[in-house]
DNA sequence: CACCCTAACTTGTCATTGACAAGATAGCAC
DNA sequence: GTGCTATCTTGTCAATGACAAGTTAGGGTG
C-alpha cells in the first residue's frame, strides 16, 4: 500500500529497500543517503532509522536480500557449474545494487546473524555445484569456479571490460566460464 | 620533508596519497574523509582540496598510482600469464587500498586523461600475456585468465573465503589460477 | 465499545563532512 | 628588494547520520 496520506505508511521497510535499490542502481553505494531514501518514500527523515538502526543496518538488510536472491538464482541453474556460472554473473548484472552491496562488508553488518545464515546457505550452494575434492586442501576447482564467475561479473560492473564484449552478459559469461576446466 | 612548523608542508600531495592509503587499508573507502587526511597530515581542513579539487580528485590519484603499480607488479612478474595471475592476486592483497579505488569508477573520475593512461597501460599488459600463451585471439581466453585473478583477489579482500584458505594469497591464488586452461 | 499500549512515524537538534570563498605566507624569478 | 604565484589557512554553508523526545494510529484486552 502506498497510500500517502496517512500517518503510518505500512509497508516503509520494503518501500525503503526498494528506492535503496534504485538510488545504488543510479549512484552507486557511496553515494547512498538515509534522508534521500526518506525523500522518495515521502516520508520524515528519521523514519529509515526506526527500522534499520542507521545506515549499515539498511544495507544488512539489502544483503540479507541480495545473497537470498542469488541463492534463488543459482537453485534454478541447475546443476551444471558452468550454468551455475552464467546465473551467477547474470544476477550480477541484473539486481547489480544488490551485488554491489553484497561484497562490501565494510558497508554493513557482517557479522548479523541473519546475515551470516544467508551467505552460509549461498555458499554451500556454490561450493555444492562443482564436484569435491573432499577431505584435501580447500576445494580448488570451486574456489576457481567461483572467482572466474565472481571477477567477470565484478569487472562487468566496473565497466572494466572494453565494449566488444557486448551488452549482453550472458553469452559473454558463457564464453568465459567455459576456459574452466578446458 | 615532513617538518611540520613551516607554513608550507612541501610534500603535502604525497603525505595525503600515504594518509589516504593508510586510512583506507583501516576502515575501507567508503568511510574516507579529506578533513581525517588533513589531521593525519597535520595541515587545516581545506588543505586537500586545493591538490586534489575534491574527494574524487584525490581517489583518482590514487587510482593512477595503482594502476602504475599493478603494471610494475605485472611486468615483474614475467611472460607466464599464471605468474601474472599470482602477481595480480598478489599486488591486490597488499595493495589493498589502491586496488579497492581502481575498480570503483563511482567513486572517482574515470575519464581522467591521466587515468584512462595509465588504466589503458595496464589493460595492455594484460592482454599481452594470455595471448602469448594460447596464441589464439586474445579475447575470451584474456577475459577469463583476468577474471580468475580479479575474482580470487576481490573475494579474498571481501573476506568471502573460507579461513581452510590460509593467510597466504600467494600459494591459494597459484592453485586457483593454475585450474584455467588446463 | 472504551481503554491503553506499543509500534510506527515526526520534529528538533548536534557534530561531522565536503565544498567553496577569501585571505595569509613563503619561496622564487628578476 | 620587489612582485608573482603556488601553497596553505580561516571562515562559512548546506547536507548528512545519529540521537532524543514527542505524536499518532491501530490492535488487543477488558
Amino acid at each position: 500500500m502506498t497510500s500517502s496520506r496517512s500517518y503510518h505508511h505500512g509497508d516503509l521497510r520494503r518501500t525503503l529497500l526498494a528506492a535503496a535499490v534504485e538510488a545504488i542502481a543510479e549512484s552507486g553505494p557511496a553515494a547512498l543517503s538515509l534522508r534521500d531514501l526518506a525523500r522518495r518514500a515521502g516520508v520524515s527523515h528519521a523514519a529509515p532509522a526506526h527500522h534499520f538502526g542507521d545506515k549499515a543496518g539498511l544495507l544488512t538488510a539489502l544483503a540479507v536480500q541480495g545473497f537470498d536472491g542469488l541463492g534463488e538464482a543459482l537453485r534454478a541453474a541447475g546443476d551444471d557449474f558452468r550454468e551455475s556460472g552464467v546465473a551467477y554473473v547474470v544476477f550480477a548484472v541484473r539486481h547489480r545494487a544488490h551485488f554491489e552491496v553484497m561484497f562490501r562488508p565494510d558497508l554493513y553488518r557482517a557479522d548479523d546473524p541473519e546475515l551470516v545464515a544467508a551467505r552460509e546457505r549461498t555458499g554451500e550452494l556454490l561450493r555444492g555445484g562443482v564436484s569435491r575434492h573432499t577431505g584435501r586442501e580447500p576445494d580448488a576447482d570451486a574456489l576457481a569456479a567461483w572467482s572466474i564467475a565472481h571477477g567477470f561479473a565484478e569487472l562487468w560492473l566496473a565497466g572494466a571490460l572494453p565494449s566488444r564484449v557486448g551488452a549482453d552478459p550472458e553469452p559473454a559469461a558463457r564464453a568465459v566460464v567455459g576456459r574452466l576446466f578446458s
